[in-house]
DNA sequence: CTTACGGCCTGGGTGC
DNA sequence: TGCACCCAGGCCGTAA
């Protein structure tokens, strides 16, 4: 599924790919998952991609009219690939994969894709200040919170801790697979209240969150399903999973078996023994 | 303000 | 071989 990782390393590769770039069509399939179609066909052609941005889990890519006389608007395509999406730069007559509902011309000879099995992504056109209003509640990136913030927005909270790391306002980009590997590493149990933890325990806990999401980039995100980069090539981070879909098998750092239960209606993988449960909430 | 939960969507896996 | 069923989870709207 597309993390914060995933969505930097899709946002790298484009980076390479597309600024400078100029849209000279679009077509579309399904729609359900565009908030204004309409806008997309008319305004896209002519204009030209001036860089590719993240927010957390956003992708943006920021446009410009590719006439100099326009009265000139901000104009932002936002991306989300929710669980299934792709976003892929690829030649024209390559095969297009099923579920393939956005087609991008670009003056290059390219063309740039959106394939999106469950459709649980987004794209919406942004004009002029509906991008600050779009992202204002959004969290953080957690990569640039200092850890007086990190423990400001957890601390604060008597909400689960997995909640909280999954909760895009808190901070925005973990999903349910760095949540897990980053409580795992710093051994604190998905059920803890955010406000409980002691100093140490927070401490290790933003550590935890950096290097996981550090070292996940690094490795060009986990590949557990569906999900590619730019060019349509896996990640390798799925490799160093320590408790993500490891239920039943042996916890690398104790030998204890890794358990599955549901915490914030989420499936939550954890070590009982290096990951202590909370007395008062019940496991 | 908080937390909980259903719904969206498809494909893969399982059990009968 | 087919088919019903469940599960994966990001995010939003609604309910309590």
């Amino acid at each position: 599924m597309p993390e914060l990782p995933e969505v930097e390393t899709v946002a790298r590769g484009l980076r390479e790919a597309l600024p400078g770039r100029r849209i000279l069509d679009v077509r579309l399939g399904k729609t359900d998952f565009i908030e204004n179609p309409a806008a997309i066909e008319e305004q896209l052609p002519g204009k030209q991609i001036r860089a590719v941005k993240r927010h957390g889990k956003f992708l943006l890519l920021e446009l410009a009219s590719a006439n100099t006389d326009e009265a000139a608007h901000e104009l932002v395509l936002l991306i989300h690939l929710g669980m299934t999406g792709q976003i892929v730069t690829c030649p024209p007559e390559a095969p297009v994969p099923l579920h393939t509902h956005v087609f991008l011309a670009l003056d290059d000879g390219k063309e740039l894709r959106y394939t999106d099995i469950r459709r649980f992504g987004s794209m919406q056109l942004l004009v002029d200040g509906a991008r600050a209003k779009a992202l204002q509640s959004l969290g953080a990136d957690p990569l640039e919170m200092t850890e007086a913030q990190f423990k400001a927005a957890v601390g604060a909270r008597r909400a689960r801790v997995k909640a909280l790391l999954l909760d895009q306002h808190v901070m925005s980009g973990m999903g349910n697979i760095y949540t897990d590997e980053a409580l795992w590493r710093a051994r604190i149990h998905p059920m803890r209240i955010g406000a409980t933890l002691k100093r140490d325990e927070m401490a290790r806990l933003y550590r935890a969150v950096r290097d996981v999401l550090t070292e996940a980039i690094r490795l060009r995100g986990s590949s557990v399903s569906d999900y590619v980069d730019s060019k349509g090539q896996r990640g390798e981070f799925q490799l160093r999973h320590r408790v993500y879909q490891r239920d039943g098998k042996k916890c690398f750092r104790c030998g204890a078996t890794i358990r599955r239960a549901i915490v914030a209606g989420r499936s939550s993988h954890f070590c009982p023994k290096c990951q202590r449960a909370p007395r008062k909430v019940k496991a």
